[in-house]
DNA sequence: AAGTTGACTATTT
DNA sequence: AAAATAGCCAACT
């Protein structure tokens, strides 16, 4: 396994319950700025029984990203784990970032950060 | 070794 | 607002 996926999976697992991270954002916390893709990739190696919450990281623009592979179930597991955290999805499919986009140094109580952060 | 390929993004139509 | 364009970069061919 590259190094790099340890990485991008201790980013994702920093993402709370009900809240979504870009992989853009991703990529930065993991210290792989621009590459973006990369954490799309390491996602794909996740194992189906991980307690990662992939399912929290979607695209820049608020939608489940298209897998290019056959396995069409993954973006429907996706959205009903999502719904399933409370997160909604407006008419056209996308969630509104405003509400459910995860802010790590914009939290409500600012003083119960993790000294990761 | 050059070309292709994407769970991506920002910009421009 | 949505679609096309153009960057992007590591992994494969």
């Amino acid at each position: 396994m590259k190094d790099r996926n340890y990485r991008v999976y201790a980013a994702v697992n920093q993402i709370p319950f009900g809240r979504v991270a870009t992989y853009g954002q991703i990529a930065e916390m993991a210290g792989l700025s621009g590459m973006a893709r990369e954490v799309g990739y390491a996602l794909f190696d996740i194992p189906s029984d991980s307690e990662i919450p992939w399912h929290r990281v979607i695209n820049a623009r608020g939608e489940i990203s298209a897998r290019s592979l056959p396995g069409a179930g993954a973006e429907l597991e996706q959205r009903t784990r999502l719904e399933s955290e409370g997160v909604q999805f407006d008419e056209h499919g996308r969630i509104p970032m405003k509400l459910f986009a995860w802010k790590p140094f914009q939290q409500e109580d600012p003083t119960a950060q993790s000294s990761l952060w």
